[in-house]
DNA sequence: GGACAAAGCATTTTT
DNA sequence: TGCTTTGTCC
């Protein structure tokens, strides 16, 4: 076993003192007091005494929006202030990329200086980051790919077509959840074979799969998400040694989001928190590894000190193995440990925080628990029923105006909703309403094919045994080589005991045609050409650094030059392909701007980072947008205005979870994730039918929307009685578009008579063509009409009005009218459903 | 081996 | 409805 010295932190290794530390001890201790109450003042008492708590184990239970990342910070500020501990022995777990960033420039603000050597990261960033160093002792390429879903799927594919396990019901997806639950339960293909029913052909079927898909992941040198975790978990119980330099490095773990933990990484937090034996400190002390001051009485190195926040009521992730129990049962795994309670709530208003409290109360097995604030009650919240998606959202529009005009910025008002797919709606009329917005997560520019295209090739290109990523290029551009070929090639290194990427060296022993065999020897010079431009010179590899090495950008301009990769789209004839081009030279000035962020970063740095990044990394704060997401996405976030669309039956609760154990309630804490990120204004919405699959069907009011109480909506717009003759009845409507009939009159569920008529069970049934601001799924173009101020105009849902003014350049150009009856309204000329008159 | 048309299927949430 | 897969023809 070889022992490295991080390489960003090179007193981390061998000169760490700890707690212990002689020369430090001599600075006057007032010093640190001072700056200890510097660090706790403006706390409330729990809060400071989670930040001065110190003890082997701390659970702070904090709720939505109870500063607990200012206590975080603080805390590890005052770690390091008060000389308990060297920024390199705290290792920080956050959900999300950009909140471990925010942490550490939090953590820098309050010390006032730069605290390197931090590890402050995702569980996954920070087990690649471990893998990488550690990879050879498991058999591993230090350059190994990480798979995403969407590779794990094109694999099971495979995999399955080649055993016909579609015959028994096997779909990618199918075995993908099941392997992926496994792995996050810590159990590998041998764990699960000698459990195996050998009986039920279903489960032989299944292990049969779980088989090639490791050996295939294995032969690639690669590692799906879940392997991250259980292989560095595997690691550290296989390799004592290796274990023991990261529970002696890390001395102080922090975890946040503690509730959506699954079992791989209670297991890893288990064995990073584990005492070093006497006999293992002795080897590393042999080996030169500093252990004076960090060893007990019994000469071993105690287990490093845990904090972890959370919320069982914000857990979310039970579908992808988040345990709840590991929270839950926290105090029986560490005994003795320390529970902090933060209630006081100082991002939302009281109204808001009722609502919250209201609905959650419905969950039952909890732990009561009420936030609250010392802030006053607030506005209202404001409920709205559309009469379709459209209309739900074009009241979503409207408020996002009228608070914009209100002197919101864009920017502090997010739309959340439950599916992907609702953004559709969402996003037609935005556009039309030329709302600045942007969709977050979703479909990521990374997912699209011709990046993935490109990315493929820097993947073949930094791991040489990943057949996964050559596939995928051997024929894109299209130069001839078709399926026979390739499992011509696939063959012929399965017999030779060869790579494919070898094999395609050695096309020549093929006996395949002249231009074939070109082709592919062409193909593999190019790669192999590009690999020999990532090695460092002599000084950077005597220096263990990637000096000399080329930069990622100048690579992938090499493989789109030598691959003609761009070239083959702009000549193309399909018209989208010119848009694909552009997104390739996006690619390509991403990796500019990461060579010049990360000076001295490798290739396998940039494929890692775009691996892991989170929906929530996208955001960015000064972009001066509408933020659209999914619940799950908006966890940990918080805005001054929130939208919480599609409340419906089917949808929230959705369908699917219907069928889980504890899936109702979770889709409850998912409602009231999304509740608690506002912080002054709420609006609840959603519409009395909604498109799925092309077909309109009805929706139902939320169970969850009765949970609140009445006094805290205003309905601008309410659902009706559907609910209360068992649905056979279509809802009613009690408002017309555009004027809010103040629906809440009677009690929120309530009806009003003059509008049934406007709306009756037999109009509701019509074509939908009847229904107000229907949306054609086209886009439409209105080529190059011309509009200025005075013109009359009709538009298709709006009626009549005259144009104000007219802003904006080219295909952006925005009208801004005055419909007669519905009021001030931003088109976007182009595509608004609008005719000159 | 590639281009195009028809048919079938899909939507829960994500590192 | 809209995308992906499959089938057919050149």
């Amino acid at each position: 076993m070889t022992l490295i010295l991080d390489p960003d932190d090179p007193t981390g290794w061998r000169e760490a003192p700890g707690a212990a530390d002689r020369e430090r001890a001599d600075e006057p201790r007032s010093a640190g007091h001072a700056a200890s109450d510097r660090l706790t003042a403006g706390l409330n008492p729990q809060q400071r005494e989670a930040v001065e708590y110190r003890g082997p184990a701390l659970l702070i239970v904090a709720g939505a929006g109870s500063g607990k990342t200012r206590v975080l910070t603080h805390r590890i500020a005052s770690l390091i202030d008060g000389r308990e501990a060297w920024p390199s022995q705290i290792l920080a777990i956050t959900f999300t990329n950009k909140a471990a960033a925010e942490m550490r420039e939090r953590v820098e603000a309050l010390l006032g200086e730069a605290a390197g050597g931090m590890w402050i990261s995702t569980f996954h960033s920070a087990c690649v980051r471990i893998l990488r160093r550690e990879a050879e002792a498991i058999g591993l390429s230090s350059t190994f790919t990480i798979y995403d879903s969407a590779d794990q799927r094109t694999i099971l594919k495979r995999i399955i077509k080649e055993l016909d396990a579609d015959t028994l019901g096997f779909t990618p997806a199918s075995a993908q959840a099941k392997i992926s639950k496994l792995k996050n339960e810590l159990s590998d293909v041998e764990t699960y074979a000698r459990n195996v029913n050998t009986n039920d052909p279903n489960d032989v079927m299944f292990l049969e799969i779980f088989r090639q898909y490791t050996r295939r992941l294995r032969d690639a040198s690669a590692l799906d998400f879940d392997d991250l975790i259980s292989e560095t978990v595997y690691l550290f119980r296989a390799f004592p040694k290796v274990a023991a330099l990261y529970q002696r490095r890390f001395r102080h773990i922090l975890v946040d989001e503690y509730q959506d933990t699954n079992h791989a990484q209670y297991a890893l937090i288990r064995e990073l928190t584990r005492a070093v034996e006497p006999d293992v400190v002795a080897e590393l002390d042999e080996h030169g590894v500093l252990v004076r001051g960090l060893t007990d009485a019994t000469g071993a190195i105690p287990g490093a000190s845990l904090t972890v926040v959370g919320d069982s009521d914000q857990s979310i992730y039970a579908f992808r193995g988040a345990d709840i129990r590991n929270i839950v049962e926290f105090e029986r795994d560490f005994p003795g440990a320390k529970v902090v309670l933060l209630e006081q709530n100082y991002r939302s208003t009281q109204n808001i925080l009722s609502a919250a409290n209201a609905v959650i109360s419905n969950n039952f097995d909890r732990k009561d628990k009420k936030l609250w604030t010392a802030d006053g009650d607030g506005e209202r919240i404001t409920g709205y029923t559309g009469y379709s998606a459209h209309d739900e959202a074009q009241f979503v529009a409207d408020e996002i105006e009228a608070l914009h005009g209100a002197g919101v910025a864009y920017r502090d008002i997010a739309v959340f909703y439950r599916t992907n797919a609702q953004t559709r709606a969402l996003e037609e009329i935005f556009v039309r309403s030329a709302l600045p917005y942007r969709v977050v997560g979703g479909t990521k520019f990374y997912e699209r094919a011709e990046i993935k295209d490109a990315m493929a090739y820097l993947i073949a290109v930094a791991n040489p045994l990943d057949e996964l990523a050559i596939r995928r290029i051997l024929n894109t551009p299209k130069r001839g080589i078709g399926p026979a070929t390739e499992t011509a090639i696939a063959s012929f290194a399965e017999q030779n005991d060869l790579s494919f990427r070898q094999a395609m060296r050695a096309a020549d022993g093929l006996g395949l045609g002249p231009k074939v065999t070109k082709a592919i020897i062409d193909l593999a010079k190019l790669l192999d050409a590009a690999a020999a431009m990532l090695v460092p010179s002599q000084k950077g590899i005597d220096e263990g650094t990637n000096e000399g090495a080329s930069k990622v950008s100048d690579v992938l301009a090499f493989l789109i030059e030598g691959s003609k990769l761009v070239e083959t789209l702009r000549t193309s004839r399909d018209p989208q392909d010119e848009t694909r081009a552009e997104n390739v030279e996006e690619l390509l000035a991403q990796t500019k701007d990461f060579d010049r962020e990360n000076p001295g970063a490798s290739l396998v740095d940039f494929l890692t980072q775009v691996s892991l990044v989170a929906a929530a990394d996208e955001l960015d704060d000064a972009s001066g947008t509408v933020s659209l997401m999914t619940l799950h996405t908006a966890k940990g976030l918080e805005y001054h205005a929130v939208f919480l669309t599609g409340i419906e039956e089917g949808l929230l609760p959705h369908q699917m979870s219907a069928s889980e154990p504890g899936g109702p309630a979770e889709e409850r804490r998912l409602f009231y994730v999304g509740i608690t990120r506002a912080r002054k204004r709420l609006y609840l919405s959603l519409a009395m039918s909604r498109a799925q699959f092309g077909e309109v069907s009805v929706a139902m009011p939320s169970r969850y929307l009765q949970e609140i109480p009445d006094e805290l909506i205003d309905w601008k717009q309410s659902p009706g009685m559907a609910t209360s003759r068992g649905g056979t009845q279509p809802r009613a409507l009690n408002a017309r578009r555009g004027g809010y009939g103040g629906g809440a009159g009677g009690g929120a569920w309530g009806t009003r008579d003059r509008d049934l008529e406007r709306f009756s069970v037999t109009k509701s049934a019509a074509p939908k063509t009847e229904w107000a601001n229907r949306v054609t799924g086209t886009v439409r173009d209105n080529g190059d009409l011309t509009l200025e101020a005075g013109d009359r105009i009709r538009h298709t849902d709006f009626g009549e009005g005259t144009v104000r003014q007219v802003t904006g350049e080219g295909t952006k150009r925005i009208a801004h009218v005055a419909f007669d009856s519905a009021g001030q309204k931003k088109l976007l000329i182009k595509i608004a459903p609008i005719e000159k008159l």
